[in-house]
DNA sequence: CTACATTTAAACATTT
DNA sequence: TAAATGTTTAAATGTA
């Protein structure tokens, strides 16, 4: 099968630089002759390939969603400070870039959600949250320079809670089957945030990962597990007897005090985590927060399982990719980003499902391409994306 | 290399 | 009694 003729002798997107740049793959290819054949032998239309390309697309509307909100901001700020709002050159309804987006019917909600939460003074340093430093609103929570995490209640409004907090990264993570850069113990002290009453069961926590993350629909003997184990072991939290039972609560002291002793001389958490009480905490952030907070994984997080498994598909490449995307576009310093390769982003989900297979039953599991690329499990090569590829995806 | 943080696994103990 | 919940211990793994 002959992708692309050479209609321009030589240049080819997916060619640059003596290397394919197929999405994960990485090749060298000494000329474009070469290329292309290793285009048409590595990259042919098959499973992977196509998977592949799916992922590519969900990558890529990702970005318009992004874009759109960078705009937003944009436009805010400079109505903010008088000046022109230069052209509003975009169409006026960003959001709908995506369903401008072939994508399958996946993601359907995705625009309601995160609403670049108007300007909210984009100027003063807003730092509702200024006594703890690093509560920076988990998900993702980019934007949100206001409204810390605290004072939330229901914020059912729109579409779902939480969804201030999640913001940006709210739909891609309770639709793709990607793990969510953020531990345990923070996933569920956010989970606990997000209830009315700052208290859950472990019922109810349970709920929220499977309701809040794609990728928390699979394996739930694991997670479920971890979750309670962390529940056990981390002080801050604290269970609370009920009449009915018991229910989880977040002791933030204890929460921070652990969180500021991991960060202590060197703390880029931190530092990353700031931005967003400076004011300059969006879509970009969001970004950013992605790859930081992965960082911050970067840094603790491990873990046997996944490494192995992980070695696995190109899930993970597209997640490199994305993340790389995302990292640089935010990133000023060039420090570490080599590393933002958290495993976990390698961590696909584990090819054995072990039980609760595909119980999409859940709610509505809008399907993912993700998953669906996941899907060629024994797309026999694993090894061809290992983490040395993932990595070097980045720089 | 050591100290730590985090994820997984698992064995048990308690409750429901 | 079985399923849920909780506690603990330990191994693996990555980072400072």
């Amino acid at each position: 099968i002959k992708v692309h003729h050479e209609e321009n002798g030589g240049s080819h997107p997916l060619y640059g630089h003596g290397v394919c740049k197929w999405p994960g793959c990485e090749s060298i290819c000494e000329d474009f002759g070469q290329f292309l054949k290793h285009l048409n032998n590595e990259h042919a239309l098959d499973d992977r390939s196509t998977a592949q390309c799916r992922v590519q697309m969900q990558v890529v509307q990702q970005l318009e969603i992004q874009l759109s909100k960078e705009r937003e901001r944009l436009q805010a700020m400079m109505t903010h400070l008088h000046m022109q709002p230069s052209e509003p050159k975009s169409s006026p309804k960003p959001l709908n870039l995506v369903s401008s987006v072939t994508m399958s019917k996946n993601l359907p909600s995705t625009s309601p959600t995160n609403l670049p939460q108007t300007p909210t003074t984009p100027t003063a340093p807003i730092t509702p949250m200024a006594a703890m430093p690093q509560v920076p609103s988990v998900l993702g929570g980019a934007n949100v320079p206001s409204m810390g995490a605290m004072r939330r209640r229901h914020s059912d409004k729109y579409s779902m809670p939480l969804s201030s907090e999640i913001a940006p990264n709210y739909e891609f993570y309770k639709n793709a089957d990607v793990r969510p850069p953020f531990t345990y113990a923070t996933l569920i002290r956010q989970a606990i945030m997000d209830s009315s009453d700052m208290q859950l069961t472990l019922n109810e926590i349970y709920s929220w990962f499977t309701r809040t993350f794609a990728y928390f629909r699979r394996n739930a003997a694991t997670w479920k597990n971890a979750v309670r184990h962390n529940l056990s072991l981390h002080k801050c939290f604290v269970r609370v007897e009920n009449v009915k039972g018991a229910v989880w609560t977040v002791d933030e002291v204890e929460y921070q005090k652990r969180r500021s002793q991991k960060i202590t001389g060197y703390d880029p958490s931190l530092v990353k985590n700031l931005p967003s009480s400076l004011g300059y905490g969006s879509p970009l952030n969001a970004s950013l927060q992605v790859g930081t907070q992965a960082d911050d994984h970067l840094n603790s997080r491990s873990g046997g399982g996944p490494t192995r498994l992980a070695k696995n598909n190109m899930l993970a490449c597209w997640i490199m990719h994305v993340a790389a995307l995302l990292v640089f576009t935010g990133k000023k310093e060039g420090k570490k980003e080599g590393k933002c390769v958290p495993m976990w982003l390698c961590h696909r989900p584990p090819v054995h499902v072990k039980e609760e297979p595909p119980n999409m039953d859940d709610d509505d599991c809008p399907m993912s391409l993700v998953t669906t690329a996941n899907h060629s499990p024994e797309l026999d090569d694993d090894r061809e994306l290992e983490e040395g590829n993932l990595s070097e995806d980045l720089e």
